[in-house]
DNA sequence: GCACGTGGCACC
DNA sequence: AAACGGTGCCACGTGC
């Protein structure tokens, strides 16, 4: 057995690295004593836990001073003791520990639901505590953030740059560092040793600072399930067509190289390159009138879009488009798809300063475009079943009739009355202008926002404004609330219980933060609720205010309204409904298929 | 050579 | 009176 010592905020931990079966009976003790609750945390050969050759490379286990580190990769007896440790454990706490319940799933056969209900998660309990970035004055959610903010800044710097020095010292990069490294390398040891020792400790400073609204409601416990189910629909991952996205991938770089050669006959090799782009522009005499913040010539879409007979300016804006469609949402599918054609995306189910979920990696579903299927006609329903997309109508805006209690806005929504067309009436404009003013009040726009937006007069956008809030005195004064609140002690609270800081200098935006967070809850609690009925084999994704979901073709329509069903919910007497749409195999058929009965 | 900030752009 | 909220990814270009 090796030993390495270390030091967090002058508490020495000592760091207990397995070497031969012998030594594992000092770790069964180890486990035994403090079963209560472990810290646990694994190193692995990289992200892609759904790969053939991912590999879990070090299982460890710690308290606030002592930790195990177990090299399971160079015996299976050490695997079996991890794994063995992991279901004697009665609570376990790690951070962002469904990586690591993936790892140990795909790579030593532990099912996640073993560990899953008995653990406790740095990453959402920092934040409830408080989901502010760094960049933002809150504490990060990252554990080399947490651990500066909360334990000891040297440790966090020392931890974070350990990776990049041991990379340095193997001349590989970052990445490749995961695999290359020596198991018997002290510094990836000592690395590997504290994190959960900082898991550990985190936990304990993090448990009390949980606001006692956010305990009292539950929501510890309501976010770790939450997590939990998310982590089931990454795993189930989605089925990928993969001679149509090669297609695609074929079609778009074609595309992309036609009008790239045009841009370089006008003199720009690099059509992403801004700085080129405007140069050429200004040589072909076209001004160029906005600036970007830092000072430089602005040159985006709308300014490209505005020369429509100018072919540099066309030929730009559509080898940029083929290329970042090609890359984005075709090649990051099929390059990181598994030997089965399926994509695991990677939802953090609580990330947003609001606790929106986020989908990173290989499906950015949240940004495929709305305007057309064929992103979409890439992912397909599994064998035998077909795509069925749930989407709540509506949903910011009936949340915000809910919780104003506006009798106007209760009104159109129980009449099935057009809101837009009511605000728009009242201000005497037309009915898309009347859409951007209920709409910017929910982002917390004003008047200079919507006269830029709707293309009209400040003084239009000013009265527009005015008479929505002469119309709708209920939201004013729930706007009202919150922004004093906001401004008194720097929060305000949903009706979950959660804790939302808002900057005391715009504190206009606490409206839009209760709003925004509340709708994230509902489809939460969907999903949990979903998952009760035994539905989420079924999910595919999460999207906002959207689920999107795999069933079996003859049973579509039956368990698609159970789900709908399940999802709707009435909040302080305003139905928040939900709507299924029924496609063929292609998520993407969804949408064809509601076009063609229009 | 890699990390990081910036600008642009896709979404709710 | 005025205040546009929340994301992630890609390419480029710079700085270490």
């Amino acid at each position: 057995m090796k030993r390495l010592s270390y030091t967090i905020r002058s508490t020495p931990v000592q760091i207990n690295i397995v070497e031969t079966v012998d030594d594992l009976s000092r770790f069964y003790l180890f486990v035994r004593d403090n079963r209560q609750l472990l810290g646990w945390d694994t190193e692995t050969t990289g992200l892609d836990w759904w790969s053939d050759d991912f590999r879990v490379r070090l299982v460890q286990f710690g308290t606030a001073d002592e930790s195990w580190v177990l090299p399971v990769e160079l015996d299976s007896h050490f695997t079996d003791a991890a794994v063995w440790a992991l279901g004697f454990a009665s609570q376990l706490v790690a951070h962002n520990g469904t990586f690591d319940m993936h790892a140990m799933e795909a790579a030593c056969g532990l099912p996640m639901e073993a560990v899953a209900p008995k653990s406790l998660d740095t990453k959402l309990l920092a934040h409830l505590v408080d989901p502010r970035a760094l960049k933002e004055g809150g504490s990060g959610l990252r554990l080399e953030e947490l651990t500066a903010y909360y334990l000891c800044t040297r440790t966090a710097a020392e931890v974070k740059g350990s990776a990049s020095q041991i990379a340095r010292r193997l001349k590989v990069s970052r990445a490749e560092m995961w695999k290359a490294v020596d198991l018997t390398d002290d510094e990836y040891l000592l690395y590997a040793g504290c994190d959960p020792v900082l898991a550990y400790r985190l936990c304990a400073r993090l448990l009390p600072q949980v606001p006692p609204r956010s305990r009292r409601a539950g929501l510890i416990s309501w976010e770790h399930r939450l997590a939990h189910i998310t982590a089931k629909i990454e795993r189930t991952g989605y089925l990928l067509d993969v001679d149509y996205a090669l297609e695609q991938i074929a079609a778009l770089a074609s595309e992309q190289r036609g009008w790239q050669a045009i841009a370089a006959e006008h003199g720009v090799e690099n059509v992403a390159s801004t700085r080129q782009v405007a140069q050429a522009l200004i040589e072909r005499g076209i001004k160029i009138p906005g600036r970007t913040k830092t000072g430089l010539p602005k040159v985006d879409d709308a300014l490209l879009a505005s020369y429509p007979d100018d072919p540099l300016c066309q030929a730009v804006i559509r080898a940029k488009r083929a290329g970042k469609w090609r890359t984005t949402w075709f090649e990051n599918a099929v390059l990181n798809r598994d030997s089965n054609d399926r994509v695991h995306a990677s939802i953090n189910s609580c990330q947003a300063r609001t606790a929106r979920m986020t989908i990173t990696g290989a499906v950015a579903a949240q940004t495929f475009p709305a305007s057309s299927s064929f992103v979409r006609h890439e992912f397909l329903a599994d064998e035998g079943d077909v795509s069925v997309s749930i989407d709540y109508g509506n949903m910011e805006l009936r949340v915000l009739a809910a919780y104003s209690q506006d009798p106007v806005m209760l009104d159109a929504f129980r009449d099935g009355k057009d809101l837009h067309q009511i605000t728009a009436d009242a201000a005497g404009v037309p009915r898309k202008v009347g859409k951007m003013a209920n709409f910017l009040t929910v982002f917390g726009g004003g008047p200079k926002a919507l006269a830029q937006q709707a293309g009209i007069s400040l003084e239009l956008a000013r009265a527009t404004l005015a008479a929505f809030n002469e119309t709708y005195r209920g939201v004013g004064r729930l706007a009202d609330r919150l922004t004093r609140e906001a401004k008194r002690s720097g929060y305000i609270y949903t009706a979950t219980g959660r804790r939302l800081p808002v900057d005391k200098h715009r504190a206009y935006s606490a409206l839009n933060y209760f709003i925004q967070s509340s709708s994230r809850d509902i489809t939460a609690r969907a999903l949990i609720e979903l998952d009760k009925a035994g539905f989420t084999p079924h999910v595919r994704l999460p999207i906002h205010d959207e689920l999107v979901f795999s069933f079996p073709r003859e049973r579509a329509g039956e368990l698609a309204e159970q789900a709908a069903r399940i999802m709707e919910i009435t909040i302080r007497g305003v139905l928040i409904p939900a709507e299924p749409e029924i496609g063929d195999r292609s998520w993407g058929s969804i949408l064809d298929l509601a076009d063609s009965k229009h």
